[in-house]
DNA sequence: AGTGATAGTCAAGATTAGTGACGATAATGT
DNA sequence: ACATTATCGTCACTAATCTTGACTATCACT
């Protein structure tokens, strides 16, 4: 191994937390959604994950899945119709503003969110055998801290 | 705590791989740019990083750029167009290849990559001293498996 | 009632990503 | 040497995505 490797060479073997959480977030992203696919799930991109990962089986105003997302109101608009076009999610007057509405995932939608996150922890079953179930264990506890510490950071 | 708890309640408190990823690829991003911007460097999107994240110190050719970062062609051509527009880089005559040209960081282009790998570190040792230095490591390391293994996956 | 803030939508623009084709050059096989 | 095939970077075009500003209806407070 030389002394002086390239920099390129360098980020490959030790990548930054950037790097790493770029790797993760595209490979996971594009295994959920193409094993979706596979089993007959609608087509939808990742970006509907954001609407689809926040929403309460009881319903979400749309304001408060843009604000748990980060995007704006207007992407979750646009979001939310294409969720509705595919039959995930409903559009409820909320009884308790009626300037509002309760976003409600039907019962496909409900279905679509469990096989979401029933292949999310397939994944991390596979990376737990992979590492050993001790080891990605703290593993996850370390990433929740420093992603949690990372997200309220953001917010301030 | 309520045992039955809101499945968006669920998803801040044990988010899963993905989401995690997300958190901090987005925190890390975000504040690696706007330092940079706060301390004067002419303000660049997220997607350069993708270029000079890679590039090393002696040049790299524009179809290797795109293969590490996972982009088009197109696109890092593009991104090429900018880097050059704002002094970061230049292209020169591949002397091996007279088709290819190599992307060659100017010295403008070499600061802010010092600069950014800089900061980019001491992100990360914010995170070690939350964290401890030893869970810290321990941490890292995980992570790179982890995400080593998921982009070998990603190419296959 | 009157005021300012908030929820969701409409519309238009800017930015970014993805595709196919092309001229130039290189690599390969004969 | 020559023809064939593959690769490099670019051009032109389309589609997807993000961002901004404005607008109506409703709420919360006085």
């Amino acid at each position: 191994m030389p002394e002086k490797q390239k920099r390129s060479a360098r980020k490959q073997a030790e990548p930054d937390l950037g790097i790493l959480s770029s790797w993760l977030l595209f490979a996971v992203q594009r295994e959920l959604f193409e094993t979706m696919e596979r089993e007959g799930f609608e087509k939808l991109g990742p970006r509907h994950g954001a609407v689809l990962a926040y929403l309460d089986e009881e319903g979400t105003r749309a304001t408060d899945l843009a604000a748990l997302s980060g995007q704006h109101k207007q992407v979750i608009g646009t979001l939310i119709d294409e969720l509705v076009e595919a039959g995930c999610v409903e559009r409820r007057p909320d009884p308790q503003d009626r300037r509002a509405k309760l976003i409600v995932p039907t019962e496909a939608g409900l279905e679509r969110m469990r096989r979401s996150d029933a292949i999310m922890a397939a994944i991390e079953r596979r990376y737990a055998k992979e590492l050993g179930e001790e080891d990605y264990a703290q593993f996850k506890r370390a990433f929740t801290r420093i992603a949690q510490a990372a997200r309220s950071r953001e917010r301030a």
